[in-house]
DNA sequence: CAACAGTGGTTCAATATATGAACCGATCGG
DNA sequence: CCGATCGGTTCATATATTGAACCACTGTTG
């Protein structure tokens, strides 16, 4: 592994959850050397993607981050398109909604929205989706590239006792998805989640990436799931649509049988 | 110089005039040897810091810089409460407000807001704001650690006719500066532009970067320059206070002298 | 107070890693 | 069909990275 990837890696232990880090406990996290850390906290530091608490000497993620990511959103404004369809997403099922972006064969966290309905939520903190464990994975499987499917075997941890880790439960389960139209995770990532996404199109005509309702499982119910999937239906034409891309025909037919009526009358324009 | 700087300088090269480069491009952009770039853009592509357009095969700056930012955004939340006050500015004056801050011994720019008023505008297109050239640097030295001077001497690029290149120029600027309490720049680094930057602190008590009016010259006047100096006041209060910070007497009462009826009746709560 | 465990940071020899000239196949325009 | 350009690859060279040991400092604890 070069030695920028190895830099690189040590952003994404900064978390909103423990945004200052110093540098023995950095190198605990990314199980380094203290000298590498160092250096690569250096580099890091010299270009702005850290920078240090004068008080604390701790590390915590800089400035140029902000720069680049606006630049990024001007690039690819999907992240203000889709944060419109989350907040009514999450406003309608009362759970946490999510986008994720399909990059090479990895899903990523774009954004998130949470509702303030119940005291008890479901907080995405995770930035890259396992393929197999989560609805959002799973959408990818099923909708997104083939190749997706060897990304997905060459790591099938078992997270929960409900994971699929075998290439014919994970085939299975991208099959339903393709029949159903929604991918779905139930306690296959955390014991108290259960989710269920609907994939999303870009311009280029492919699947793009996918947005997710996690709900805490103990709400759960076959009520919600049908609320749920009716109002993803509306979110992934929403975003796909600012995102440029059209529903293939077969995802709406897979639609239209699950909720006939809402997928009946709001046909995308 | 490390690699792992080597390829993150890459990333600035990204802008929002040219979101997508090929390699070819990036190698003279960046005056590297083809197959280093090459690594280095795997290295970042592999930790999604770029991604690829499936379609041209040109590069794009990736998503993962949209979970850093919103993370750095949560640890050090100034970029918000920052634009508030740089959207009233560029209301107030007509012209570009921006903000900087420092890092290390750079300032470095976090947001701008420009004014609809006029069809010519400046545009704030630079992530690192020269320290002997541009107001805000010069706003850095007089009310910024005293190190900068030396990080100041160190490249005195002359942008313009009108730049300051020896210490003693420098000097006597940043002593204008702390005399009058604002940082100017005018045509220092590039001809048509005339800046005033206020200094902005944080909850340190330090200087932690500068509120700044970028005007185009043809229209900057003294009447102009009051009424940016009046509006900066306010901003610079409103950004340091809402950073944690406060606005040192010394400062307060060299913006008294200057404006004494703003100065005198809007007191920092 | 003194020993200790923790911190951030530095040194230096060993070596793993980055580098760049040359090359390849594909694509484009004349 | 040619030359120019593109993205990407190979391989010997040598440069930059690495980690054990070390240092100075700080706060804790018996």
């Amino acid at each position: 592994m070069s030695s920028v990837s190895k830099a690189l890696e040590l952003l994404p232990l900064f978390t909103a959850a423990r945004p200052e880090i110093g540098l023995s406990q950095l190198c605990r996290l990314a199980g380094r050397d203290k000298t590498t850390t160092y250096r690569h906290l250096q580099a890091l530091e010299s270009t702005f993607f850290v920078e240090q608490n004068p008080l604390t000497k701790a590390y915590r993620l800089g400035p140029a981050l902000m720069h680049l990511a606006s630049v990024r959103e001007i690039t690819v404004p999907r992240k203000a398109a889709a944060q419109a369809a989350l907040a009514r997403l999450a406003e309608q099922t009362g759970e946490t909604a999510h986008v994720s972006v399909l990059s090479g064969e990895t899903m990523y966290s774009l954004a998130s929205c949470e509702s303030p309905r119940h005291a008890t939520r479901v907080i995405i903190d995770i930035t890259v989706f396992p393929l197999h464990a989560t609805a959002s994975g799973i959408a990818a499987l099923a909708f997104g590239p083939d190749r997706l499917f060897d990304a997905a075997l060459a790591n099938t941890q078992a997270f929960t006792e409900a994971t699929p880790v075998t290439e014919a439960a994970l085939r299975r389960f991208a099959q339903d998805a393709r029949a159903t139209g929604f991918g779905q995770s139930h306690k296959s990532y955390e014991d108290d989640v259960q989710s269920i996404s609907a994939p999303v199109f870009d311009q280029t005509g492919l699947f793009a990436g996918a947005v997710s309702v996690a709900a805490v499982a103990s709400r759960f119910s076959t009520q919600l799931a049908s609320r749920i999937m009716t109002h993803l239906i509306e979110a992934s034409r929403q975003i796909t649509r600012s995102w440029g891309g059209t529903i293939p025909p077969h995802l709406e037919n897979a639609w239209a049988q699950i909720v006939p009526d809402k997928a009946a009358v709001e046909t995308p324009s």
